[in-house]
DNA sequence: AATTGAGATCTGTGATCACAAAATAATAAA
DNA sequence: TTTATTATTTTGTGATCACAGATCTCAATT
């Protein structure tokens, strides 16, 4: 019997503190699509869904939305941030400006070892793709940017990235169940054969052309107003 | 007698909750210079010379850590963001790939009076400049940018460019005292006449070279290790 | 004078309580 | 049944306390 009442949460590590192993918590249900858009949250039900006291949840939540994954609504009510059009363009535009730039600074600290693991992410992938299944195909596809740009270190970039990934990934729950994953070109090919020959402007052409058709489907599935 | 010990801060508005607040009278601290890069603040601290319980204190240093602007140091310690190089060439970097694109983004939406605005701003920067008043300089600056960048609503890239403004704010403080200011060229010349003549790609670009020219002042100033 | 170490103090983190505003449930009136 | 009004509960915010670990103080020792 789990300590919380969500699904598919780690136990916790008593070596963390627990507001980090609330945030990170909190993070991975995000970016698993757990959470609803719109809903509303409170600190003493996930306090409560986590096992913890609710100070821990308050300041994790307050990070969550100084990040832009949660906000609070007019009459201070914690939420999952809804879509609109102008959000997702200003995402889109985000992403298409700082990532292509973040994985070309990263490419010279590619070594052999991180290769191996993207190309082995990248055929994960590709059955996540072949088999329709949305939930290893936004696990596999973060993966593999994420290892890219992890390579090195990246104090300011990669927090904002980050952020961007929380706010846009409650919406793949809805691209789950229709078909369109079997449509996708594979750039991380393009991408691997970026590495391979480190190419950085390859490399970031081929990012700047994944980000571009990834959020192409995700924004034709989202019924935004 | 002021009911806080920091100089410069704006009398408690009653309308605003305390934790707002606190974390906006935080933010021009920081971005008026007035915390040294380094120094260690504490929770305690900063509530009593605010004339506030700790609680709301918690929250905005929370935000505030989430953004970049202060960060905890190995030991829990509270410091304002010490300056690296890596750091600088990925504010440097972000900066530039995305407020020249918020810029162009707002620009229909730079009516008469906001041209009028900007325009007087900017005149207020010369004299700043002339006069070798590097407070003025930065207030104007950031007045000025900032005039741009607001013109419409920008849920998405707007926050993120504040909290980089925030990270390298600091630093100008360091600027102070030094030669420099009036080697300058008037970028902002450049993108007022992008703006008469409402073309986004010349004012994306005069906000490109502005902003390549006062980082590359700030870097040189810097004695980073 | 330099070093050490024990005691006191300070600091971030977590827990708990108080409270007004919002939301919900319950009841009364039509 | 539907609507309106009241009572109850829930919620975010702020205040306060507890505590362990870090930091500082300062006298004792070398």
């Amino acid at each position: 019997m789990p300590s919380n009442a969500f699904s598919k949460i780690a136990p916790r590590q008593s070596v963390l503190p627990v507001n980090e192993w609330v945030y990170e918590t909190l993070c991975q249900l995000i970016l698993h699509g757990e959470f609803v858009p719109g809903i509303t949250l409170t600190l003493r039900g996930i306090a409560e869904s986590l096992d913890v006291s609710p100070m821990p949840v308050r300041e994790s939540v307050t990070r969550l939305i100084a990040e832009g994954a949660l906000e609070v609504s007019k009459k201070r009510r914690i939420t999952v941030s809804q879509m609109t059009q102008k959000k997702f363009d200003e995402l889109v535009l985000a992403r298409l400006s700082l990532e292509p730039e973040l994985s070309a600074l990263a490419l010279p600290f590619i070594g052999a070892e991180r290769l191996k693991l993207l190309i082995d992410v990248d055929s994960k992938l590709d059955v996540a793709i072949s088999t329709g299944n949305i939930e290893n195909y936004t696990k596999y596809n973060r993966q593999f940017h994420f290892g890219i740009y992890e390579a090195s270190p990246s104090p300011v970039l990669l927090p904002i990235i980050k952020s961007l990934w929380l706010r846009f990934s409650p919406y793949y729950r809805i691209v789950a169940g229709r078909a369109g994953t079997q449509t996708l070109d594979d750039y991380h090919e393009s991408a691997i054969d970026a590495i391979k020959a480190k190419d950085p402007v390859a490399l970031a052409k081929a990012i700047h052309q994944d980000i571009e058709e990834g959020m192409a489907m995700l924004n034709e599935s989202i019924g935004k107003q």
